[in-house]
DNA sequence: TGTAAGTATCTACGCATGTCGATGTCTGGT
DNA sequence: ACCAGACATCGACATGCGTAGATACTTACA
């Protein structure tokens, strides 16, 4: 993995390493259609309506949701594109273990 | 995904957000038997030999690397069971799209 | 014992980030 | 036109994090 790939690859992590941004992805990924509005999301949380809109931006500006108003309403909806990448890359792309190799506790 | 689960993925997710880190792993998965001392590590990189140390602490420290003292050198090496976890959270549990799920783009 | 090399720890500094309160913006209804 | 509700933006604060220099520790070797 070259430091350009890793460059591309970390803001997604980034945007994932934070309990209330890993919450509100899993949420929207088991709704309905893989999108839900923040009025679903937010009364699962003890954080203020701001907060929980300054996450969900950080999902979307990294690729991970996409944003459609409908009405008063506005729906994030999980992109496939994104999630695909993180599984690539713990499988057959870059972070995982090779076939062969047999470190400490691999237990043959 | 309860607040508890997410809870115990965040720090490895964390330990991945940072391109050095991420490449840190990368490199120790692609040596052979996947491990890799930190002489083989640090000349990769632009940094110091501290800064190299304390990654390689954090990585240690989150579960994702063993270490192992042989001699003056210092080996570490990946652990599967964490990087098991990380492709399991993307394939199978809380964070991948369900089969019938048809969000935005996700193209039949 | 002394010295050199590999690695970790300590301390400090600057920047990024999570959080909230106040406020702004947009939409729907009266 | 006015009001109420859903959501975003702004400003500020406390905390966390990446980095480096100085230093300590450990092992090998003469």
């Amino acid at each position: 993995m070259t430091a350009d790939q890793a460059a591309q690859v970390v803001p997604l992590l980034k945007a994932l390493a934070d309990p209330v941004r890993l919450r509100l992805m899993s949420m929207v990924l088991s709704h309905e259609n893989a999108e839900a509005c923040v009025c679903d999301l937010q009364p699962a949380f003890d954080l203020s309506q701001p907060t929980i809109s300054h996450h969900l931006k950080v999902l979307h500006e990294s690729g991970l949701l996409n944003r459609e108003k409908r009405g008063v309403w506005v729906y994030y909806q999980a992109r496939p594109e994104a999630m695909e990448a993180m599984a690539t890359l713990f499988t057959t792309a870059g972070l995982s273990l090779p076939e062969g190799a047999q470190p400490v506790g691999a237990g043959a």
